[in-house]
DNA sequence: CGGATTTGACCAGCGC
DNA sequence: GCGCTGGTCAAATCCG
């Protein structure tokens, strides 16, 4: 790896909604499933760095071609018919639930709307950013076929960053990277165990790991089942509008231009992260990585991230 | 009291 | 044109 490959990493973590990038375990060595940091595998949030691959890669010439290869969306569309400019900056996720609620993606959202969906016992809650001028929306239904799936459906970009992204800006505090949170987390408290409030609390070591000092409001624990790209975003309009917040000092180069070129030196990337379901599904077996304590685990997650998209 | 959520009403798109 | 459905608005309500 190099630093560049890094600070490439470490900007599309920052990216709206995919600052806690992780990687597939299969890119990870083996380790004793009795280890606390299991944990971590059961209570990842976000998508995986190879499911933004597949994002991307679907943004590319032929959205519709791509679409038809994948299960159908949320709404889904008869065959045959063109994407209307509304799927455009849209895309959904399907999340399973290990917990209450759903995760946090690093956005605030106020909703503004629940509707009883047709053939779905379980209403659709429609949500805004709260951020002024930000058109981002997504909409959150529970499965029919599984309760304790979430689906997901995101449209519009984020003309902003990560609420995770301003606590960067601030020192590199470890006490400070939990403080935001307290007041929630305090709540929370009151209904969740010492358990499970221990296992919060070492996901949230995790994610900030990752992202070097995140700030996630509160994370819940889920993991995702499976991620459904109908209409990704294209690489372009999220460099426009939500352009890489920092001069990482070794990278002068782009983030199209560290993605774009690794897309056409290995366009079967997504075959390598290949197949959907074993890229994206997560048992609760799953080993996220090796790690005796927590600094190497840093490098593990670097290493194994690298070997996903080289 | 201010912000977030709830919920009924309204509107637009689509199929028949 | 009409009815159905999904998406949004906005007043009422809730909550810290």
């Amino acid at each position: 790896m190099n630093e560049g490959e890094v600070s490439l990493l470490r900007r599309l973590q920052l990216l709206g909604g995919y600052d806690d990038l992780l990687i597939p375990p299969s890119n990870l060595s083996k380790q004793d499933s009795s280890s606390p940091h299991n944990l971590f595998s059961k209570a990842r949030i976000g998508p995986l760095i190879c499911e933004v691959e597949t994002a991307m890669s679907m943004g590319g010439s032929n959205g519709e071609e791509s679409y038809t290869s994948y299960s159908p969306p949320v709404t889904s569309i008869p065959a045959g018919k063109s994407f209307s400019s509304k799927m455009e900056n849209k895309y959904t996720l399907r999340i399973k639930t290990c917990g209450n609620g759903i995760g946090d993606d690093g956005y605030k959202w106020r909703k503004y709307g629940q509707k009883s969906i047709k053939n779905n016992p379980n209403p659709r809650s429609y949500y805004k950013c709260t951020k002024p001028m930000c058109n981002a929306k997504r909409q959150v239904e529970r499965s029919t076929e599984d309760p304790e799936t979430v689906i997901i459906t995101y449209e519009g970009l984020h003309l902003h960053y990560t609420y995770s992204h301003f606590v960067l800006s601030q020192p590199h505090n470890h006490d400070q990277i939990f403080t935001p949170n307290s007041h929630q987390t305090k709540k929370r408290s009151k209904t969740q165990s010492a358990a499970s409030e221990e296992a919060e609390q070492m996901q949230q070591m995790e994610v900030s790991m990752i992202t070097e000092a995140a700030g996630h409001q509160h994370y819940n624990l889920f993991k995702v089942a499976d991620i459904n790209i109908t209409e990704s975003s294209s690489l372009h309009e999220i460099m426009q509008h939500d352009p890489p917040p920092y001069n990482f000092g070794h990278c002068s180069q782009g983030l199209l231009e560290d993605i774009v070129p690794l897309l056409v030196r290995k366009p079967s990337c997504s075959s390598t992260t290949t197949s959907h379901n074993q890229c994206c599904s997560f048992s609760q077996s799953s080993l996220p990585f090796d790690s005796p304590s927590l600094s190497p685990a840093i490098n593990q997650f670097d290493a194994g991230i690298l070997s996903s998209i080289l």
